[in-house]
Parts: structure tokens; sequence; C-alpha cells
DNA sequence: GTCAGCATACTGGTCTGACCAAGATCAGAC
DNA sequence: GTCTGATCTTGGTCAGACCAGTATGCTGAC
């Protein structure tokens, strides 16, 4: 990594970013603990303030510390949002990348529900009776109808206990709202959808459930593929009850 | 999300940033755009020039701008540092998190094999066979086989022609080569483990090139289960050729 | 002795204005 | 028309200052 030796050789920023990464990477400063101030660090390391304030901004938008007003700095543990950011404005300047990201989120699921068919407690497996239970119910509406499609999808990475997979598939998921929202607007055009929605969550919840992670993820799996299938005869106007395409 | 509309309400950093993020998130500010001065952007929301650097210091950090000294300040594409810096920081104070972000890898990995097959082309393919020849021939060194070993693995993921999982991937570089390097330090203790490494590989590329998606996550998947095994086995002192453990 | 209340030191949040070094630009010399 | 150098502009940084609240501790009342 370019993790430089920092004595004294970078600029400003660099110097106090580095001195801080230091302490943060060695350990020394462990989330909880509250930084010295800012003036401090300032002549400490032999800039001005504003200098230092651009290292901690920096941190900040990391994640990796928070600034509290007139309180001080304090190191954090590490927060999703900047995945989340950083998705997000990758996003809007690369279109094309969405559906890179949704295979991203494919792995990032299907690797979790092989986790959840180990790891999964009553409780998980609640939450996930919970969700599968709204998908039916808000099965004719929209908003409600994704988010609660989204919600059994969250609950099963939850359910894999692993927290890095729930980062990762939590920073993808502004763009799976979407994702899903539009699923369920199709719906409208294709009345075979409301079986495939529902009879698929179920059958994934089943394998969880069984704790088969082969037929989970296969099954997971052919439930994306179902709905990029759908999803295309979409866009070339190839609706089942046969009405007018756009 | 927490879009606020920033009209005017916002601190001053949130003010700055929140315009910025707009005019990234809306478009009108594309990958190779140069902003304006940093002094006009202080007149212009009216704020001071300090105040502009720490949102254009958190965007640079973010992989979003980049500043270029007495240039000006640039739109780029975003980039894969943001999550590298991100997991090395998140890595140091939650060691627990390795085998967390390893089953990241394995679900990166195992779906981009997938989109390998499908997407592979002759370049990629001899990218493959060129890093399994090396594999082949690095078996005995700890430093150069580990090396070839994540080659191979980075092929794959090149070979899914997917950008965000190959960003993703890459983000967890620092952690696999460590994985990978002491994974070949393990050839030491385990004779046998030259076979399966081979093999493994060999098996691996043969599914890519067969283009058969199941086989090829089927066997990937299996690698890393094996590799884990011989792990554990290090950890508990069972190595094959009876020598004294730790 | 205890505790409320206020003064003060300290913190982040921000601004102003300034200086430096070096790329960018354009006028003027050739 | 081209080349060169002064000037403008840009980022990089600093110093010092003010504000608004927090935290602390001292003081005085009880």
């Amino acid at each position: 990594m370019e993790l430089k030796r920092g004595t004294d050789g970078e600029k400003g920023f660099e110097k106090v970013f580095a001195f801080l990464r230091e302490r943060l990477l060695a350990g020394s400063l462990k989330p909880g603990d509250r930084l010295i101030s800012e003036r401090e660090l300032a002549t400490l390391l032999g800039v001005s303030r504003p200098i230092v304030r651009e290292a901690l901004r920096a941190l900040t938008v990391l994640g990796i510390v928070e600034i509290r007003d007139r309180i001080g700095t304090v190191v954090t543990r590490p927060d999703v949002s900047v995945l989340n950011d950083f998705f997000t404005f990758a996003l809007a300047q690369q279109a094309d990348m969405l559906d890179d990201v949704m295979q991203a989120r494919v792995a990032i699921e299907c690797q979790a529900i092989r986790l959840a068919c180990e790891r999964a407690n009553i409780a998980d497996f609640e939450r996930l009776q919970r969700a599968l239970a709204k998908i039916g119910e808000t099965i004719d509406e929209a908003d409600a109808g994704g988010l609660a499609d989204f919600d059994f999808h969250r609950a099963i990475v939850v359910a894999s206990h692993s927290e890095t997979l729930t980062v990762l598939h939590s920073s993808m998921a502004g763009l799976l709202t979407h994702s899903h929202r539009s699923r369920r607007e199709l719906v409208q055009a294709f009345p075979s959808m409301k079986t495939y929605l529902i009879d698929d969550h179920r059958r994934i919840f089943e394998a969880i459930i069984a704790r088969d992670p082969e037929r989970a993820d296969a099954t997971l799996r052919k439930h994306f593929a179902i709905g990029d299938e759908y999803r295309r005869r979409a866009v070339v106007g190839d609706v089942d009850k046969t009405s007018a395409s756009g």
C-alpha cells in the first residue's frame, strides 16, 4: 500500500492524515477514543488548523471519526455510509454500472444465503417469515411491495451474521430499492409475476429453514434470473396480458 | 437517503458538499470537468475558502474529484482507493472482520466466475493460462507462489468483465495477499497442498474454458473450502508429515 | 459539608486576509 | 509567426481572530 511513513516529507494534509492513520491502524486510537483538540494537533504537527480540519473531515467522510460540535473528535466504528456515498456517486456518473452493481448484489446475497443456512437462528427465521408474509400482503402495492421485497432480501443477508456482507449489501441499498420498486410496477403489466414473487420467496425461505445451502443458493439465483427475464420482457414490451406497449 | 436539499440551512461544509453533490449526481459535473476555483466557489456559496477546501478534500478521499496543485479541481472517474482505505481502517479496528471479508471475497469471486464463463474472451483465457502456469512454476516459493495464486484469482474476476466486482475484489486485495501468502507458507507443512493447489486451479480453469458456470462456481467454492480446511488443520497443528507442531 | 450557579477555559465552526510557488496566459519583442 | 517573460490565476498554507456552546471548577449560598 501507499502508506508512506509520515515523518516530515508530506504536505500538510498528508502529514496529519498519515499521523492519524498510523495511530488508527496501529490501534493506539480505538473506537470511542477522543482525539486531542484541533489546535493541539495543529501545533503538534506544525500545521495550521484548517489543514487539521481537512484531515479530520477526510476521516469523517471515511466513517472513521466523528467530529462533534464543541465536544471534540471521537473515533467511531467504521460505518457503511462511506460505501453508500461511493456507490451513489459512482453510479450517478456511470449509469451502465447499474447492471454491474446488480451482479455484485447477487454475489453478496447468494453468499449470504449460504451462510444464513448455517448460522440463522430463530430470530432470523422469524424475521424472514414476517418479511415473507408482508410480501404476500403488499403484492398489489408498488411502494409497500417493493419495500417488503427489499426487507426480505435484507433479512437474508442479516441472517448470514456477516457484517461485511451486510455492509456491502446495504451500501447498494439505494439502488436496490429503486430496482425493487420498478419491479413491483411491472406487476401491473405482468399478472403472472404475483405468483412468481410469492412462490419464489417462499421457496427461498423454505430452503433456508431446511438449512440447505445449495438449494437456497440455486433458488435465489433462479429468482434473480427470472426477475431479469421479466425486466427484459418489459423493455421489449412483451407483456403477458397482451396490452399495448410503450 | 439523507440528501438534504441544500438551499441555505446547512452549515458551511454541508452547504458546499451538498452543492457539489447535487451537480455530481445530476450529471452537470462529469468526469473530466474542471470545477471553478476554490475562491470562486467560496464567494459563490458565501463561505470561506478553508471550508471549500474541506468539501473538496472530502470528495477527494471519496475518489470523486482530484485536486491538482496549481491546476484546479477536476472530476475523476470513481476510484477503488476509497474502498481500499475503508477496508484497511475497518479491518485494523476489528480483526475479527477478516473472516467476514473472506466470505465477501468468496461471494465476489464465485459470482465473477459465473460471469466469466459467459463473457471471458481469448485474452482472458490466455491470462488465466499464464497465471495457472505461474502457479505451477512457483509452487515451492512462498512469496512468488502467493502472488501467482492471487493473480490467478484476479484474472478470474477480470474475466467477468464486471467493473463493480473487480473494484470490490481489488479493494480486498491487501487482505487477500496476506491470506494467499500465509497459505503458501502452509505448503511447507502440508506437502499434499501442492497437488491441491495445482489441480484445483487447473480444474477451475477448465470449468471456465468449458463455459460451465455451475461447475466453475462449485469447483471454486470447493477450492476455498479445502483451503479453509488446511488452515484449520494448521491451527491445531495437524500436519500431514507428522512434524512437530507449534 | 453540600450543592446550585455562574465565570472561565476549552472545543469545534468559521471568517478574513495574506503569502508562496508554479502552471496558464497573453502581450510585446524579435 | 514565434518565442519569451511578466502577470494572472490556482492550489497550499498560515496566522489570528471571533462566535457559540460545552465542561469544568470555583465561589458563594444554604
